[in-house]
Parts: structure tokens; C-alpha cells; sequence
DNA sequence: AGTTAACGGTTGATTTTGTAACTAACAACG
DNA sequence: CGTTGTTAGTTACAAAATCAACCGTTAACT
């Protein structure tokens, strides 16, 4: 009402938020319709490809997602054969998770047309905005 | 699996979303616990207490909310008595949103604690760093 | 050992979102 | 006027996210 110079596009959440809602979008139809896939299964199966085997609990930290999401998402790439489940005779609570063939198939796919995505995003800007854009987006993340 | 010198890290949308995530929790905390509101509707209190009058429509088009959101969000705000609905009588199919003395005072509580929220996320930026991000967030959400 | 607490992961109930179909009001055209 | 199309907003139903309680397993303490 009385005009206090702030606008909503630059208060940050709801800027990041749009930016973000944007820029998920084409990426989104891949996994989705190509792959029928959910956001956290995506992101479980880029965990898996990237960094190798490792337990729901380690994506859960890596990621920050919530256990069950990745409980079920497991479940869904599981029913998809594109993960196993090793239980480990050393701690029997502890399942580790690995990509079979097509999985590893499947995000290799994916990443190729990620990086592609995320090349197009950028394109926009300079080269100097994007690495300004990405250290920035790291802090706020809270990763160092 | 292989070294691809690719990281989950510099994908924008994963990269957005994590940033996205951060920087509004804080501020969930003060819309949910104390105002018991949903995003969607301190987005809706924010039009109105910014813009002044206006119909659901013009909310979406600004916000790029779909309208179902939105309605949900004008019933809740309405049964919180933050805002009144009037119809048009040239055309008795809009509905003028208007907020109420108690939507406008919610509405001061909560865009000081936001801006004093924004303040604090670029806090660990240097001012160069801030206004770019916000160019290049701007540039990614689509809006110019 | 026996009890209690903590951890990894799953399940079920509730809430929130997304998608489509719907009602009511208007406009355009014959 | 009447039919057809469009727009504003709501509602119903399905998909998904959230939260709490849960099971099996291990650790810690007595």
C-alpha cells in the first residue's frame, strides 16, 4: 500500500524459489515422461551413478532429503530394476544400494542431457554472472 | 561411476532448489508457526499488501500461481479474516481481494521480518556478489 | 546377560499439491 | 434472441509430500 521500496521479485525465497520452479522445468519433462520418473528418484539415481554404491542414509545426508522420501523412491527405482539392495553382514541395518545396468544406462542418459540443460540455463549469461551465480547459490545452500 | 567431472552441486535446477529450500526456511518458520500460514498464502497477503486490490486472476498472472492455489489460498486468508472479496458488478465474474486492518497488519509483521530475513541471507555476500545473483535469478525465472 | 536407548529403514495417516472437470457470467456471431 | 466460445473461479479426485509411529538391529550401560 504506502510505497515501501521492497518488491516481492527481490526478496530472495520467493525469487529462488521462481528461479528454481523455471529452471526444473524442462529437465522435469525428461525424467518424467522419457523415464517416469519423480523428482527424488532422479536425484536417489544421480547419487547412486555419481558417487557409487552407498546406503539410503548417506543420499539422506548428501542430499538433505527426508528418509522416507528416499525410502520410497528407492522402493519406485527398485521396482523399476534400476537399483539393487545388499544387506550388510556387518551392521544388518544398513542396506547398500547399486545401480544395475540400467541404471547406470539410465543416468548416463540423464546426466548427458542434464549437463546440456544446465549449459542452455547458463547461456544466458556471462561466464563471470554464472560463477558469481553458483558460489553464491553454494553459500546460500549452506554448503560452505 | 566414471570420473566426469560432473557434480550434483553446479546443476542449476538441483543447485536452485537446494538455495531454494534453505533461505526459506527461516522465514516458514515465522508464516507457519505464528500466522499459520501455507507459502501459498503469505504469497497471496504479499500481493495484496503490496499491489493493493486485485482480482485472483491478477495474482496468478504475477505470481505464476495456478488458480487453483490461489483460490485455495483466498478461502484460507478469508476464514483467517486477512482479506474480503467483492465482486464487480461490470463484470459480476471477477472478484475484487481486498485486505482487511488485521490482513494489513499481518501483512507490516510479516514483510518487515522479511525484509530483515533478506538482509540477513546476502549478509554473506559482498554487494557485487548480491546484485548479480539477483540479475541472474531474475534472468533464470524469466522475468526480463 | 538384561534393560534401555539409538539407528536404519519402512509404513500409515494426514495434509498439500496437481489435474480435470465443472458452474456461472459474459461476448460474439448468426 | 440462441448457440458457441471464452473467462473467472471452484470443486472433486488422484498424486505426492509430510509427520508420527513403528519394526528390526546394534550399542551402551548396569
Amino acid at each position: 500500500m504506502e510505497n515501501d521500496s521492497f518488491e516481492l521479485q527481490d526478496f530472495l525465497p520467493y525469487l529462488l524459489n521462481q528461479a528454481a520452479e523455471a529452471a526444473s522445468l524442462s529437465f522435469q519433462r525428461v525424467y518424467r515422461d522419457r523415464f517416469g520418473m519423480l523428482r527424488t528418484e532422479w536425484r536417489v539415481l544421480f547419487h547412486l551413478g555419481l558417487y557409487g554404491r552407498m546406503t539410503a542414509t548417506d543420499i539422506g545426508q548428501r542430499s538433505r532429503m527426508h528418509k522416507t522420501k528416499i525410502s520410497r523412491a528407492v522402493t519406485a527405482l527398485e521396482s523399476k530394476r534400476f537399483l539393487t539392495r545388499a544387506r550388510d553382514d556387518a551392521d544388518r541395518r544398513n542396506e547398500f544400494l547399486s545401480l544395475t545396468m540400467a541404471g547406470e544406462a539410465a543416468y548416463r542418459d540423464l546426466s548427458a542431457i542434464a549437463r546440456a540443460h544446465d549449459a542452455a540455463l547458463v547461456a544466458g549469461l556471462s561466464a563471470d554472472q554464472a560463477a558469481v551465480l553458483r558460489v553464491a547459490l553454494k553459500r546460500l545452500a549452506g554448503r560452505k
